[in-house]
DNA sequence: TCCCGCCTAACGATCGTTCGTTTGCTACGG
DNA sequence: CCGTAGCAAACGAACGATCGTTAGGCGGGA
């Protein structure tokens, strides 16, 4: 295999390290164990344990803005197609790379305050592209909605529990799950049976 | 306010750390320090710290387990009126104790093999329960669905980002969220407008 | 007097991190 | 073709701090 960066290799063994088992119970040296060197040798490429978390938490998050603000380019005004992108651009960003999706999703509280509060900002502004989009949905009589902000919450709240399942070389690949969760948030959204 | 065990007070606190910072980030220390004692004394009420974690996930798990066999009980045979019936019974044993129920979704990796298993079988068991609710729907022409497991796991996904965001001080009550939730679930089970 | 709740002291282990040194390769001057 | 300078990567020892936990003692209410 052939090696881009050492720095890249730590992250992603540490990705899934932390994932499996969270970043405060995970150590230096098992990331290290992993790469099969001594854990000090680490510190030859990163400057600090946090550092290796936040590299993967920006990365995963700018991934997600990045994939977010594509599939918002992409899609007309209809807000029927537009969640459908902004659900698929999601799910992608999540198979593409779970372990780095679960650190995101679930050890930003590890960070110090500067960079958590970051964190949660920006996934603010992205919980807020999702809540535009149902507004604008109730207002156009696609979506049947009471309260968009709760809606916005539950939506991401399911995407976000696809990495606690969802394995490369499982049952299902990455495609199907994708047409599965458009589906369900859009039935979410839409009015019920009447 | 009135301390009818000093056990409970224990892990009350802890569930609370737990869920703020993690199992492994939360030191026994840190517990004592609430109480206003030392951290040593709590090993007279205590065993161990991973004892507290069982705790609170065994009980966590009690509550969800009889809450769904009294809906279950308390319902007929119709699908929708079951389903609904779950979903409520979830989001209560949430909205009733977010902390304890926060470290019941998210900490359970940190017990030790034989109890994060036992743990495991009785999730799975769980989500058993909503997904044949969903496959009788299915059956009956209640609810639309392809793949009856993908379903229960995304309905229960969507439950359990709850104690992500629920305060019980919050905007919303506890009976109308559990009110929207019942809505959401619905929908997302029944078929779409298309 | 006894016991229960809490104390302090201390243990071995492990944590993240720093440091000086060694290793193995690549490039280049003579 | 040799010798050597340069460099990135990893090593092993060691640091201070903190971890979970044990042990023994002290004080006050029944």
């Amino acid at each position: 295999m052939v090696e881009i960066s050492r720095r890249r290799a730590i992250e992603d063994v540490a990705s899934e390290l932390f994932r499996a088992h969270g970043y405060a119970a995970t150590s230096v040296r098992d990331i290290a164990r992993v790469l099969e060197i001594q854990g000090p040798s680490l510190y030859a490429h990163v400057t600090s344990k946090e550092a290796v978390l936040w590299a993967i938490v920006d990365r995963a998050a700018a991934r997600f803005e990045a994939a977010a603000e594509a599939a918002t380019r992409a899609t007309g005004i209809d807000p029927v197609e537009a969640m459908a992108a902004l659900v698929r651009a999601h799910v992608r960003v999540i198979t593409d790379d779970v372990g780095a999706a679960a650190v995101f999703v679930h050890e930003w509280r590890a960070l110090g305050p500067d960079r958590r509060s970051a964190v949660l900002e920006r996934r603010d502004a992205y919980e807020r592209r999702f809540r535009e989009v149902i507004e604008t949905g109730i207002a156009g009589g696609d979506f049947e909605m009471t309260d968009p902000a709760l809606a916005a919450t539950a939506v991401l709240s399911t995407l976000n529990g696809i990495p606690g399942w969802y394995r490369p070389d499982g049952r299902l690949p990455a495609g199907r799950v994708a047409d599965h969760f458009v589906d369900l948030v859009l039935r979410m959204l839409q009015g019920a049976s009447r």
